[in-house]
DNA sequence: ACCGTGGTTAGCTTTC
DNA sequence: GAAAGCTAACCACGGT
């Protein structure tokens, strides 16, 4: 392991921001910190959405649960034909093809 | 159970569209799998993007591990404050404070 | 929660066994965790087997990641056909044919 | 690369099997596979009973989640033993008592 | 309100 | 040592 990048770093909210153990890395984990949390926050937007969109049909009188099913349906035809494409480059490789 | 919009809707990918079994409740039933599909698609791109950060985490010495988990603290955190404030609120609505 | 059996047991291993801490409960939770390591170690025991056949395999000129691929595709068709069957039942219970 | 058995071989399921591309490898792929297919079957056997057992431990109180850490301990420690030995062996080699 | 199930995520093993 | 595939823990949802 090249750095380590062992940082002390305060688990609390003390407004105002920390304090400079640990210098710049302390700086950088924040921003990493920071991004992440953005984007799982809008990763959780976009799951209430989806909920929103089976409560409305469930409204109008389609069943969730088949619909789920559909989708999966759906999403594993997807991944079959990437998978038998995979397979493919793999045959054509193995031959010399590639 | 008011309506049951039951259809049967092929999983393939026929290009060109449906058979009008079901009519217009395949137009609606197609509708809401396209949305909650496309919403899927922007909800696993999130989950790349997060993916990747953790990557260049890594990648500049800080270990996912222990930002996973800094990340699942400070988040208690939040919703333990948030409780809180809740809970302020009925008080001071119970003694009129509000 | 009925019962809760919080049992103090230690981790260690003196050979003799168990000083009656808990009761029978000790007992009990003893024969339990066995039968699961027991198990496990069948269970990665077949693992190896399998790491086994890959290696003859390659031995004898196949690619092992031809064969996982396809393994997992035969996997895939299983699969779809499976939750085929459950749409359909599905199906059928929307409409009152279950 | 001595040989290379590169085999197309159908990922559909035709009753009454292959046709004769590959020829003889086109058989012994096909065992290869059934070979591991029956593995992983078993091997998939047994974690079913692993939960079973996990299912009733529960269902007699105990914590499933505090049964799986006993056991990763108890397997910590015995690797840690035997990781031991080995060193023990080896020092033993060293110094000309084994 | 709880249980069971299904889906997601994280950690581990193995491969290249 | 990095990347991928697999497995197992966790979490959230739907049903009872």
């Amino acid at each position: 392991m090249a750095k380590t990048n062992v940082t002390k770093f305060s688990s609390g909210q003390e407004e105002g921001g920390e304090r400079e153990v640990g210098g710049v890395a302390g700086k950088r984990l924040k921003s990493l910190i920071e991004r992440v949390e953005r984007l799982e926050e809008e990763k959780s937007g976009l799951a209430d959405d989806i909920k929103e969109v089976y409560a409305e049909a469930k409204g109008t009188g389609f069943e969730p649960r088949i619909i789920r099913r559909l989708i999966k349906l759906r999403k594993m035809d997807v991944e079959k034909r990437r998978e038998e494409d995979e397979l493919m480059e793999l045959y054509k490789a193995a031959i010399g093809m590639s």
